[in-house]
RNA sequence: UGGGGUGUCGCCAAGUGGCAAGGCAGCGGGUUUUGAUCCCGCCAUUCGCAGGUUCGAAUCCUGCCACCCCAGCCA
């Protein structure tokens, strides 16, 4: 594959053929959310199918709230929704639609269904009909309801729309095959009676279409040329084409399933992800160890580099898991070309030059290879913070930063010389005395004595106190929806917050949702919500690839 | 045990009859004022298994095996 063409994937080819053979002139593509939660990474997967798959095409896609079943939706989650579609990136084409501004279309259609013999309304009740419907290995029964005359259909259904019936008393079905062995064409339900108020429609209706009835027509409302869904829809495509050949619609579209995005160390059931939320193991929906879009975003995760991972991983139709380094590696590849760079010492130990008095500004470039990112100016002077870590009184020879009698470069700045160190009553060091080699800046000591090292430091004049939550993988197990209860799985150290980091002056000044490398630590954002220059709150987006940490030194 | 799918390197994934792309992970080595980045190299005689067709098969045929989905008036 030659670096710009689009990596091939049977959705590519299969439209590509599509508009060689003349099939379709126009490729539109739809997402189609239930406005019903939040969104996660895999729904991020359909989104960059399907708008990406127009945009490669010079086609559309729109976005359609797929508003069938009004108990469980709400106008929070269609606004939500929108956010995070626009936070990917994507524009969609035209208004935002709803599935539920084709209702009366979707009715008359149905009527029109019931005109031609093909649907029917069936008194039976929920648990009857799932007597009737048969088992995988039996064929169902015909109901009692399958041979009322058009007449009365006709005047039931319309007297379902009236609100006539109870909850639940009536559905309208479509007349196919109670002997299918696809048993989603074993007469399914196209209508039922719901009572209920809608987000859009309010009280205007009291019969909802079913999904199987509804989205075909939808789609071909819309005139979509590719209608894309997931796997488990296959066994209803026959269902889509029967809606789609039967009724006067306007277009035919057809339907293409793909595997959804499954990445380890992840769930991304609702019902799980509301348990992690309802039961405390995170702070809420955009918690930033969660897998909704909102949680990948407060986690300092680049749009960018979730729509390269979506392409990276590629689409196909084998049901697979991801590893999440994947993941985490196209996060750590944008971020490591368009990260500024900055230095923060997440557990500060005082160092003191004590051959150095005044202090002076440095001025440290803001990117090791890009320019474009400018530069900053960083004080330097007597007193700094180290890490804690980057200190011992003494080592072995892997050990590369400081210690008693050796040299370590500040990053930036000065070679300096370990002295001595002192210690409180409990053998916690305190303080650490060094010595600073003249002429270190820029060039290498005089005498030859190379550092080992280098690290990074803030000075202790102008260095500002920083909240820095350090986020690990929320499961301890690769498979957590595997697991019995999620709630065990859950990591206990998922979040480690630290209160006494010290940041460089500048960073603190930076906007929520700017993401720096604290060098040698790694890459973290500035909180959406909770960051403040005066009180400054970074979040670990992800650290820096590290190939050393499980060797000795 | 009905129907629909899927099986190519540890994890993804191209490939659609002509001598197994790429990414992630891993492993060596080099550069380096981030133990990062970057660079170089290694990493499937083999494509779920067994037969068959063919000069030639991951690609075609047959049979098996494994896994996933479907019995909501959810989507």
């Amino acid at each position: 594959m030659s670096s710009n063409e689009p990596r091939s994937n049977f959705l590519r080819t299969q439209i590509q053929s599509d508009l060689d053979q003349g099939v379709v002139t126009d490729v539109v593509t739809r997402f189609p959310p239930e406005p019903n939660g939040y969104l996660h990474i895999g729904h991020a997967k359909s989104i960059t199918v399907n708008f990406g798959l127009a945009e490669q095409f010079g086609g559309r896609c729109h976005l359609r709230f797929d508003d069938t079943n009004p108990e469980k939706e709400s106008q929070e989650f269609i606004d939500s929704i929108q956010e995070d579609v626009r936070w990917l990136g994507y524009t969609w084409s035209g208004e935002v639609r709803y599935a539920s501004s084709y209702f009366e279309q979707l009715y008359q259609w149905a009527l029109y269904l019931i005109d031609q013999g093909l649907a029917y309304v069936c008194d039976l009740s929920a648990e009857q009909a799932r007597e009737y419907r048969g088992s995988l290995t039996e064929p169902g029964k015909d109901s009692p309801y399958r041979n009322r005359t058009i007449e009365e259909n006709r005047a039931l259904f319309e007297q379902m729309r009236a609100g006539a019936f109870a909850d639940g008393s009536k559905v309208l079905r479509a007349k196919i095959d109670m002997a299918s062995p696809n048993i989603n064409l074993r007469d399914p339900i196209l209508y039922r009676i719901r009572k209920a108020e809608h987000h859009q429609t309010g009280n205007a209706w009291p019969i909802y279409p079913t999904y199987d009835y509804a989205h075909g027509q939808e789609d071909a409302i819309e005139g979509i040329s590719h209608s894309i869904c997931t796997l488990e829809f296959e066994d209803h495509r026959p269902l889509y084409d029967w809606f789609i050949a039967n009724l006067p619609v306007p277009s035919k579209p057809r339907q293409f399933e793909f595997a959804r995005l499954n990445t380890s160390y992840t769930v991304t059931s609702k019902r799980k992800l509301k348990a992690l939320v309802d039961e405390g193991a995170v702070a809420g929906w955009d918690d930033p160890r969660m897998p909704t879009i909102a949680g990948l975003r407060r986690r300092g995760y680049p749009a960018a580099a979730i729509r390269h991972f979506c392409e990276e991983v590629g689409t196909s139709r084998s049901d697979s898991v991801v590893d999440v380094a994947m993941l985490e590696s196209a996060v750590r590849n944008h971020l490591n070309q368009h990260a500024a760079r900055a230095m923060c010492v997440l557990d500060p130990l005082r160092l003191v030059i004590t051959n150095v008095d005044a202090s002076e500004q440095l001025t440290l470039a803001n990117h090791p290879s890009d320019d474009s990112l400018g530069s900053r100016s960083v004080e330097f002077g007597a007193e700094l913070w180290i890490d804690r870590d980057d200190f011992r009184e003494e080592a072995n020879k892997k050990y590369k930063r400081l210690v008693i009698g050796k040299r370590v470069r500040l990053r930036g700045a000065y070679v300096i010389e370990a002295d001595a160190c002192d210690k409180g009553p409990d053998g916690r060091i305190d303080v650490v005395y060094a010595r600073l080699i003249e002429g270190t800046l820029g060039e290498d000591p005089a005498d030859g004595v190379k550092p080992k090292g280098v690290i990074h430091w803030v000075s202790c004049a102008t260095g500002k106190t920083a909240t820095v939550r350090l986020y690990d993988r929320l499961f301890t197990e690769a498979n957590p929806g595997k697991a019995e209860d999620v709630m065990a799985v859950v990591n206990p150290m998922s979040l480690r917050q630290l209160d006494t980091a010290v940041i460089e002056a500048a960073a603190a000044e930076a906007a929520p949702e700017t993401v720096f490398q604290f060098e040698r630590e790694g890459y973290f954002v500035a909180d959406r919500f909770d960051h403040r220059p005066d009180a400054p709150v970074f979040n670990l987006t992800i650290g820096l690839r590290d190939t050393w940490s499980a060797q000795d030194g």
